[in-house]
DNA sequence: ACAAGATGTAGTATTTATTCTACTAATAAT
DNA sequence: ATTATTAGTAGAATAAATACTACATCTTGT
């Protein structure tokens, strides 16, 4: 059954390959692990592989390519994609799972975990947390843009730019002539649209959304 | 020779324990790996087996701790300490270095890096750059250092990498054990030594100065 | 056309962050 | 050896930010 299982490892770090390479090891003594340290080199895998799993790091040399799901899933859209993230889950699972992914790992995880994770994805198709399920059934109607971005209102947006320049929200609200609880409304609206909690976060997620 | 060589591999991530034990499984295979995954564990083991090589992170649960290199020592001095951490060595390097580490890996490296840096460590005693080399050289002449993040004392660097990361400063407090007024403190001085006034700024000066 | 959700906005209570002062211990400078 | 800095740390007072709730006004899907 396992015989035939092949694995591909998508990771930039060689000691993160590794180690999940000697986990798999133990549980999948027959899988054949492939792998790749950046998407050029996992998609040319793909193409010529029949790759049941794809774990993937999501974040490689510090940029987050979410888009790559898609490509992987151009190029054999029945493999499982497993996120191997250095990022907590709370606050990017559901966008990478909206994204495509059938399942997400911390990089801190147990040995347990990884291995659950595994089983799940390959049996039941997906690996999802609970709190990641809750989140998902809430979101269900709600279609996902490619740029979360968009789903900003102006004035979302206005404040978040601000706030990238470093404005503190009493400045803002001066500046927008609001009140500082409205403008940390607007600011929860914007944390929570993105998916984000941090002004690091939101600097970064409009660097790499925004040429 | 290699019989009865002891490695210690310090690391809360099991994937990066994991993908350092197989990179050294093929070099060293009669070496005895020991696990800690805190702190705590890792000075236990200290206290009761000779080791030869600790492999750390200084970066454990988000919180930088150079001063465990002294902890080390105390218990083992003549322990050599290869850090192997997740930062670019350029500018995170010296640092360390100064604080007792007798090399520095990043976490992205080839195998054949990997390797030289055990050997080097392990044989001549340190594993340095040239860059690092060249740092240590200047810096006991008494040049200037052209980086302002040099400036930073350990604690406000370490603060003004957990502030980078999203970290409040209560969160901060509370992980350091100390007052938040202190990590206030800590916040202005580094303001003030790297002439900015926000986190965001904080960020991209870590972004161009150290990556 | 109408319900459901999105948007713009605050008030108030609470939690966090900043300021400013200050003190000790460790280092560096002279 | 002595002085001057730097580093690590808080307390108290003050200021800023957040959470939570609320509500009227637009949009939008059906």
């Amino acid at each position: 059954m396992n015989s035939n299982l092949n694995i591909l490892l998508v990771d930039d770090h060689l000691v993160v390959r590794k180690g999940i390479e000697l986990i798999i090891n133990d549980y999948y003594p027959n899988a054949t692990i492939y792998n790749a340290e950046n998407y050029p080199d996992a998609i040319e895998v793909l193409k010529s592989i029949d790759i049941n799993l794809v774990v993937l790091d999501i974040i490689m040399n510090g940029i987050e390519n979410v888009n790559i799901m898609k490509e992987i899933r151009i190029v054999q859209n029945k493999t499982k994609i497993l996120i191997f993230s250095c990022h907590e889950e709370e606050h990017y699972g559901l966008r990478y799972v909206k994204n495509g992914a059938d399942g997400y790992l911390h990089k801190y995880c147990s040995e347990d975990k990884i291995i659950a994770a595994f089983k799940g994805v390959l049996s039941l198709g997906y690996y999802y947390s609970d709190e990641i399920k809750l989140k998902l059934k809430n979101n269900r109607n709600k279609k996902l843009s490619t740029n979360p971005i968009d789903a900003l209102s102006n004035r979302e947006f206005e404040v978040a730019k601000m706030l990238i320049d470093g404005c503190g929200n009493l400045e803002i609200a001066n500046k927008l002539n609001i009140q500082m609880s409205t403008v940390s409304t607007y600011k929860n609206r914007v944390f929570e649209k993105l998916d984000i909690n941090n002004i690091v976060a939101l600097s970064s997620f409009f660097k790499q959304n925004i040429n």
